[in-house]
Parts: structure tokens; C-alpha cells; sequence
RNA sequence: GGCCCGUUGGUCAAGUGGUCUAAGACACCGCCCUUUCACGGCGGCUACAGGGGUUCGAAUCCCCUACGGGUCACCA
């Protein structure tokens, strides 16, 4: 049996960290088994279609790197593959379901539908339909569907019994029939429900493994019995928990950080995101926490599926990408680093060299601007920050090194960390002094800053001679 | 509220009746390295939701309670 999963999103709204990994472990279980990932639009809820959000979705699948075996754009045996684009296929389905004696016509309006809702909401039971259209000879409801009546196509629940259904990470859920509505399969627009286009389209798609969130468990019954009513063979189920923002809430993309795309802006590294969000949920039974996605192909399995909610924490993550960043060959991260660079104006300087000292402390790139910020423009400091207990410094020995420094600085013939350090090591000897009293006083005199993306000679260095000359003068006549 | 599902440290998690005085990772704290900050190295802190069973033995099996989530639409 080839191994068919497919990712079935709609096109509501920009692509979700928790849709990403739903998606991820589409991709995966097809894979793992050379079998094939499909993608189906769903787009049956012309309310809230949102214009652009399909091209979102073809767009991140790409970007990280998973390939759609059939789908939209794409085609495939199984098409068309959007599911407004398939209107006839669960009109034809609909009426079949009917004949089996899986559904029939309701001719209920919204009114009635309304009235029914706010009488049992006085009475204080939950809403249900009573079945009222159910009871209509099946010859007048079909004539009265062909004379263009308005009208529904509800799936019968048995009245007895429960349905039974197996989940690879939930095990085996039993339900009460009693509990299961009788949903409506067909709208009046003619376009199906959730409930009834993934059951039509997942079986004619020869889809084997249905994956998704588990707010799907509770319906999933109600499938089951579509399934039979149709004589089908029943998928795989595999539900997945949610990923959560805090401990009761559900990450949510209003709230501003569950968007992929957001991630990205931020400066977090695809493979990074994909690695961490994988391992948010699943494990893979081994000590191994960073996987490409070869490796992810090669090695994923259902087994490590987790049944409980994750809550992401960013702070992994930012620390998962800095394992990532810190992979990056220096050319690599210059080329991610570079959008930075220019917006904090540093065109001018030896960029390369800036990124390799850059590489080690970026946990996201987009905090290099404010990193960086001190090439540019000496900020404003305090000479305080030249009295340091530890490095045995104070504003009088800073002043007094710095002007030992100054002349020292000048008469470098070849600019470069090497030479700087050099120089700076033979005053610490000549003057019989620690490392940190000479080069304490310089590192802060050329960054004004607490700390930095480097030393005394490395920051020296990026800064060039002349600016680093100003920037000890400068030093010189505050402490002065 | 009914039904379904879940519950190991702050977080992700290993663990499927004995090897658990419970692994690993992030975070946090401390030490070392060190010209700052990082990196790196070493060490530490903190957990089986609670209560009953079953068993020679339970984080692991059963029941109850608590807490959390999901679901109950002409949304998916």
C-alpha cells in the first residue's frame, strides 16, 4: 500500500505555526514511506475566503521545502484539487448518500432553524435538530429538490448503538450515536460542509493517513459513519494536540507571533523553525535534537506522536536558531546579516569581518541593528563605565592608559587585529600592567558601551585607524 | 452543561510493572576559560496533579476527584 497523506488547509488567513506542523507531519509520514503528500484547498467557506492566503501557503511550502506530489498548480489523477472546484463531484456523492439511505433532504430555513435554537436555549438544552425533514416520503423530497426548492442534505445518525473508531496516538475513542448531530453535509449554496467534502475527497484521493488537529476527534465518529454508509474503507487517523501559547490558551495568530512568515521577518531561520516545531510534539526516541529535512524523511515515526498540548516557547526557539546561525559559514551569515547591516548604515566597513565577530552572539538577526548600532555613531556613555572593580580599572588609570595607547595607535603602519593586539599587549608589558587594565579602557573607548560583539584589537579593527583614534581622543578628553 | 481527550521540573520531553533515590534539552544559578559580552567546558536547582485500589513491587494498570483542553454551526 502506498502511503497518501495530504494537507488540507483553508484559505482563511496567513499559514500558522501549528498548521506548518500539522503540515510537517503530513509531509513526514508520506515520506518516511516513499509515499506521496497532497495538497487540497479548502476552500468551501466562500465567507471567509481571504484573498492571497492560497498563494501563502504554495509560497511557505516551498520555502521550507516540502514538495507536493498532486495538488493545485501541480495537478494530478485525483483532481481538481481546490475544493470550489468540485462542486458536481459532492452534489453527485450527496444525492448518492441519499439513495443509500446515509442522508436526506431538509427543507428547514435559517427561521425555523433559528426558532429551534432559541426554544431549546429556553428550555435549557443544548441545540439539536429534531429530524423534522427526516420524516418526509423520500419521492416527495426528491421532487420537491428537482423543482428547485431550497434545501440541505443531512447525514443520518443510527439512533442506536455507538461508533468505534482507532486514532494512532489516541487509541480507541467509542462514542454514543445518541451524542452525534445530524450535520448538514450539503449547504443550500451547494457547496459541501467540512464534514462531508473531507470524508468524499479523502476517500476518492485514496488518501490512507488522515492527520489533523485533534478538535477533529469529536467529529471523527460522525465520519465513520459516513464511511460506512458509503461502503468505503476507513483511513488512518492520526490527531495531533494543538500547540499552545500558555498553559490554557491556544497559540493564537491575532495575537501577533504565530505566523510563519512573522517568524521569518523576525530573523529566525527556516530550518531552524521547522526543527524546533517538530520536535514540539514529537519525539524522535533518540538524543537527537537538530535534524535536517532528510534526516526528519529518514527517521520520523507515529510512535513519538505526543497526545498532550505543547506550549511554545520562543525562547527555545530563539535558542535552537542560534545553533542554526552559529552553522552558518561566515559568507552564509553575512548574506542574512546584510539587510542589517545596511539599515544600521554600515556599508562602509569591512562587513565580513563584522559578521564573523557577529556569528557566535546572534540568537535572531534582527537584534544584529541594535548590536551594530555603535560601528556607526559612538554612543553617549558615562565615564563611569571606565571604572571596572574586576578588570582593576578606574577613570584615573583608564585616562592614564589611554594616553599611553593614543600615540601607540598612531604609529601602526599595517591596520589589523593582529598588529592592534600586538601593540596593545606591549603596553600591558612595558607598563607591567594586567591584560584587562589596558584593554578594558580601549574596548569601552571605542564602543562606549558595556559590552560588545568584541574586543579591544577586533573592535579596533572593523573601526579602521582614524576612527579609532578619534574615538580613544574622545575618551581622553572626557575623562580629562 | 453533555460527550471526548489530556495531566512527569518554569518549558519541551524520556519513561509502556522492578535497572527510577526519574534521562536529555531550553531557561535559571554557580564555577572555569577569558580583554567586555558571547562561545565553550564543568556543576547545581526544580517534576511523576491529589486520593483510593490491584500487585511482592506502580510514574507506568483500574477507579474517583481536581485542573486543563477540545467539541456541541448551512466554520473548518
Amino acid at each position: 500500500m502506498t502511503v497518501r497523506t495530504r494537507f488540507a488547509p483553508s484559505p482563511t488567513g496567513y499559514m500558522h505555526i501549528g498548521n506548518l506542523r500539522t503540515a510537517i507531519y503530513e509531509y513526514l509520514i508520506a515520506k518516511n514511506q516513499h509515499g506521496q503528500f497532497i495538497l487540497r484547498i479548502e476552500d468551501t467557506d466562500q465567507g471567509r475566503f481571504v484573498d492571497g492566503a492560497t498563494d501563502v501557503i504554495f509560497e511557505t511550502l516551498k520555502t521550507v521545502g516540502m514538495e507536493y506530489d498532486e495538488g493545485p498548480g501541480k495537478g494530478g489523477e485525483f483532481g481538481p484539487y481546490i475544493q470550489s472546484e468540485r462542486r458536481q463531484i459532492y452534489r453527485k456523492y450527496a444525492d448518492k448518500l441519499v439513495e443509500l439511505g446515509g442522508a436526506y433532504y431538509c427543507f428547514c430555513g435559517k427561521d425555523r432553524l433559528d426558532e429551534l435554537r432559541t426554544k431549546c436555549e429556553a428550555e435549557g438544552k443544548m441545540y439539536r435538530y429534531d429530524g423534522c425533514c427526516k420524516r418526509i416520503d423520500k419521492a416527495i423530497a426528491l421532487e420537491r429538490v428537482k423543482r428547485g426548492e431550497s434545501h440541505v442534505v443531512r447525514q443520518v445518525i443510527p439512533e442506536n448503538g455507538n461508533t468505534t473508531f482507532e486514532d494512532v496516538v489516541y487509541g480507541t475513542i467509542t462514542v454514543d450515536n445518541s451524542e452525534l448531530e445530524e450535520g448538514i453535509l450539503l449547504k443550500a449554496d451547494g457547496l459541501p460542509t467540512y464534514n462531508f467534502a473531507n470524508v468524499v475527497d479523502d476517500h476518492l484521493m485514496k488518501i490512507t493517513h488522515v492527520i489533523r488537529g485533534s478538535e477533529y476527534l469529536s467529529s471523527t465518529p460522525k465520519y465513520n459513519v459516513l464511511y460506512n454508509a458509503f461502503g468505503w474503507e476507513l483511513p488512518i487517523y492520526i490527531h495531533l494536540p494543538p500547540i499552545m501559547k500558555t498553559k490554557d490558551k491556544k497559540l493564537s495568530k491575532r495575537e501577533g507571533d504565530a505566523s510563519f512568515e512573522d517568524f521569518i521577518n523576525r530573523g529566525f531561520l527556516k530550518e531552524a523553525i521547522v526543527n524546533y516545531i517538530v520536535l514540539l510534539g514529537w519525539n524522535p526516541g533518540t538524543e537527537q535534537e537538530f535534524f535536517s529535512m532528510d534526516e526528519l524523511k529518514a527517521c520520523f515515526d507515529v510512535q513519538g506522536l505526543s497526545k498532550s498540548p505543547a506550549i511554545f516557547d520562543v525562547q527555545k526557539l530563539r535558542w535552537m536558531n542560534s545553533e542554526y546561525i552559529k552553522r552558518l559559514s561566515v559568507e552564509e551569515y553575512f548574506e542574512h546579516a546584510k539587510p542589517y547591516f545596511i539599515s544600521a548604515g554600515l556599508e562602509t566597513f569591512d562587513l565580513l569581518k563584522l559578521s564573523e565577530l557577529l556569528k557566535n552572539r546572534t540568537e535572531i538577526f534582527s537584534e544584529i541593528t541594535e548590536k551594530v548600532a555603535f560601528v556607526k555613531n559612538l554612543p553617549q556613555y558615562d565615564i563611569a563605565l571606565f571604572s571596572h572593580k574586576k578588570m582593576k580599572t578606574d577613570s584615573e588609570s583608564s585616562l592614564n592608559v589611554l594616553r599611553k595607547v593614543l600615540p601607540a595607535l598612531n604609529g601602526i603602519a599595517c591596520w589589523s587585529a593582529e598588529s592592534i593586539n600586538n601593540c596593545l599587549m606591549t603596553i600591558v608589558v612595558e607598563n607591567n600592567m594586567k591584560n584587562s587594565q589596558v584593554l578594558w579602557p580601549v574596548r569601552t573607548a571605542l564602543s562606549g558601551m558595556e559590552s560588545s560583539p568584541g574586543g579591544a584589537s577586533e573592535l579596533a579593527d572593523v573601526l579602521g585607524k582614524a576612527e579609532s583614534v578619534r574615538r580613544i581622543e574622545v575618551a581622553i578628553s572626557k575623562l580629562s
